[in-house]
RNA sequence: CGGGGUGUAGCGCAGCCUGGUAGCGCACUUGCUUUGGGAGCAAGGGGUCCCCAGUUCGAAUCUGGGCACCCCGACCA
């Protein structure tokens, strides 16, 4: 993409409603604009991570075995009626009369829709287990919306349901998802802590959440020293296997955010002890046949008995994660995004665009990176230098290739690590190659 | 939902107390000069001053009522 061409709205100064520093990058790098309360477009550039993050839970989701539906953001009150949640949900659900005068609502989540469709369609155990997601937009009207996309009304969340014919089966699903999230947050840069948690308004009594570690994060939470370096499970993960060890590993140590945790047992910690602050980016709940339950989602079981279904439901807030890892990962001039959530794989700033010399190398270097994959953003445009670097520290690209007439009387130019701020002059052929060895 | 605050050009703000028809910085347009970390000079363009009533010869400014957004708290992915 050539920046000249690229709609990409940055600002220099700070938006007055922004408090938090993802919202204010979120702002100033071009990714969103409110459209009202909690409420945001996506640009171009948000868009782009937007995907990136969704491209990685989808992956792990179908590496683990669950399968990709779509369902609607609207819904009938009905079912909702049937499970009793219509009026337990209180006012964050958002409620819609039709032009027949029925009500519909915007859905905040979909277990009520998802038990719906399995029980139309399944009847015999031997169609057990089932694994099933959705990446949907959210409606869930927050009394009072805050800190960008972090905090809004509208949210996009990855959501999984699980049916197993009985306890020890739900154990294993629950137990995949809880690798294949360790997996999803590791592969976007994150330390992320699962802890256990209490199930909320769904209910149900096996649930962790999983937090992200960020110096700005929401709450604080309290951790073994040790958790921070355990292995996540590698490309060879197994999921036929039950992943169990793995799920005990993780849990046998303490951790727990601020509202749940014990100044006893943190005091036996002592140097062990970790106090950080996090960001809630996953919960993963069993709650067994609350739904299955209320709303007679049954199967024949081996012995001709109809017996309701084991659910767990399994969420991650996709739309949050572009905050989330902003959080994470920055500094006072921008945005570092982890490579593979970038959304672009490399800057090329022309620091002298309609220079001969810079223009023919930068030229090269674009559809040379290009071809090889690396979706390189071109800074192409007629400004000053001061200009383009600040620009592309804020948006943050892993990698900066600089191009200027003073290198490029000894044939060099630079590249530069936005994380590590390190600096190197190479021939631009030595780039192409250190980019597409990354 | 309790408490507080703010709505004036794309963004950040001043003006309001003490009424006289709107201004600053950045951004934008044009020209010249500049050119390796958010340039300089000059000339321009852009505003229903959130909305509706009221007071007044006259309202961004005063009064009343709405709406929107933000912050603290309670609540939450």
């Amino acid at each position: 993409m050539r920046m000249s061409e690229f709609f990409l709205p940055t600002l220099k100064e700070d938006p007055s409603e922004a408090q938090i520093v993802s919202h204010r990058f979120m702002l100033r790098a071009g990714m969103i604009r409110q459209s009202s309360a909690g409420i945001y477009s996506w640009l171009p550039m948000g868009l782009r991570v937007l995907k990136k993050i969704e491209g990685i839970v989808r992956q792990e989701q179908d590496r683990a075995g669950c399968q990709e539906l779509l369902m609607p953001t609207i819904q009938s009150a009905d079912i909702w009626r049937e499970s009793g949640r219509y009026d337990d949900y209180g006012k964050e659900m958002l409620r819609i009369t039709d032009r027949h005068d029925r009500e519909m609502l915007y859905g905040p989540t979909n277990e009520e829709l998802i038990t719906e469709i399995f029980r139309e369609s399944v009847r015999s155990y031997k169609d057990l287990p089932k694994l099933l997601y959705h990446i949907q937009w959210k409606f869930r009207d927050e009394v009072r919306p805050r800190f960008g996309v972090m905090r809004g009304r509208e949210f996009l969340m990855k959501d999984s349901y699980s049916f197993d014919l009985d306890f020890a089966g739900a154990k294993q699903t629950y137990n995949k998802m809880f690798v294949s999230y360790l997996r999803t947050f590791s592969r976007m840069g994150l330390k992320a802590i699962p802890m256990a948690a209490d199930s909320g308004p769904i209910g149900g009594d096996m649930s962790h959440e999983f937090l992200i570690l960020a110096d700005t994060g929401e709450s604080e939470v309290f951790c073994h020293r040790d958790i921070l370096s355990f292995d996540v499970p590698g490309d060879d993960v197994d999921y036929r296997i039950d992943q169990q060890p793995v799920v005990d590993k993780w849990t046998s140590l303490y951790a727990a955010t601020d509202e749940k945790h014990n100044a006893a047992r943190e005091e036996e910690l002592g140097e062990e002890l970790v106090a950080a602050r996090g960001i809630e980016v996953g919960h993963i709940f069993y709650f067994g046949t609350k739904y299955s339950k209320a709303m007679n989602a049954v199967v024949a079981s081996p012995d001709g008995q109809e017996i309701p279904v084991e659910m767990g439901s399994y969420g991650v807030g996709v739309s949050r994660l572009v905050a989330g890892i902003i959080e994470a990962s920055h500094d006072d001039d921008g945005i570092i995004w982890p490579e593979p959530v970038a959304p672009f794989g490399a800057g090329i700033i022309n620091l002298r665009a309609g220079d001969a010399l810079c223009d023919t190398t930068c030229e090269d270097l674009y559809s040379k990176l290009s071809s090889a994959g690396l979706d390189p953003l071109y800074d192409d445009r007629d400004e000053r230098a001061g200009v383009k670097f600040a620009n592309m520290d804020l948006i943050g690209l892993p990698w900066q290739v600089v191009v200027g007439p003073r290198g490029l009387e000894n044939g060099m130019v630079e590249i530069k690590s936005r994380a590590t701020g390190d600096k190197q002059e190479m021939t631009p052929d030595a780039v192409l190659n250190k980019l597409m060895a990354v």
